[in-house]
DNA sequence: GTGTAAATGACAACATGCTGACATTAACCC
DNA sequence: GGGTTAATGTCAGCATGTTGTCATTTACAC
């Protein structure tokens, strides 16, 4: 979802239906349950915006989501990671995982080195390209991040994460 | 994504690679920009978690994730959603709602009815079949809320959501 | 060690979602 | 009111993601 495109603006603009899901407020004395699942509902929006965000960011890379989820994934882990490993971090299938990494491996993006601990099971890891193109990724993705956060206090970013945390944890 | 799915199981259990990014505790002098960008990719995690959870849930109602995302968008808008608003509030394209909700009138389970404020575009709403289902859904969906939540203090799912709309207002 | 269960790779069929494009209608500014 | 811009419906092509399946390898309990 590209919200630069014509054809898509429509998604940001004014609405004549008033979209109430975003204009209410938090009810504070909501039950936990109807809490939640507004919750629930606002976490997808919020996850087709963050790619919308990420596909903008890095038009001018040649990246599209499903590869500059895979180079981030990868870059913020320090074990290395293994195709269902990457896809556990995703939460995705590891057969969408795998059909991405095999392109980019194609493409010289990523590498598949061996793995001590597994030998049938490959490490995928950047190649030369790879950071090069995650380094380019970062130009554009801390700037966004830190304008993003500016007027968020440190706390609350904290306890969002823990709870996301915590959410995983009890789906997994 | 199944959960329950043989293909995908891998996906949830142990990992001789360990998946940093979940084990490891919130790094409290992490500066915010890190905290932002590992909230995202948990974000995209837990996305697919929560899709899995509900494709588990509705399995016996015959729904995938991208019905039940739309019966739940129509329900919890009490003035009426069109499909581009339905498409707003899921964060999705317009195109993508709309061959969704093309079949699911076809199959009985929404009405396009008249819309007062556009006489173009129909306000999407559920029909006897599609309420139906929608109350099947609240019965696993309810128990589902509740006991994922019961061990969440209300503080924190209300901080959690103030900071996913206000990151949804910043990203429209 | 050995047997069983879990994890992984691979392939195919299918569902979902996005982009681009075009015509039509509605909203808005003047 | 008229002209301009935005929103919507529609179609087509393509990328992505899931499920199911099977063979093979690894991990683990005994």
């Amino acid at each position: 979802m590209a919200l630069s495109a014509p054809a898509n603006k429509p998604l940001c603009g004014g609405d004549q239906i008033p979209v109430r899901l975003e204009k209410r407020e938090v009810p504070v004395h909501s039950p936990k349950r109807v809490l939640f699942l507004d919750l629930v509902l606002s976490l997808f929006r919020l996850n087709g915006l963050l790619i919308a965000e990420g596909d903008a960011m890095t038009k001018q890379l040649g990246l599209t989501h499903a590869r500059w989820k895979v180079i981030g994934a990868i870059a913020l882990s320090s074990a290395g990671l293994t195709v269902p490993g990457i896809a556990r971090v995703l939460g995705q299938s590891r057969q969408a995982v795998q059909r991405i990494t095999d392109v980019m491996v194609e493409d010289g993006l990523l590498l598949y080195t061996e793995n001590p601990k597994h030998k049938r099971s490959a490490l995928v890891t950047l190649s030369e390209d790879g950071k090069e193109t995650y380094n380019m990724l970062r130009e554009v993705q801390d700037p966004w991040a830190i304008e993003n956060t500016e007027d968020i206090p440190t706390e609350e970013l904290e306890t969002t994460l823990r709870l996301v945390r915590r959410l995983i944890k009890k789906f997994n």
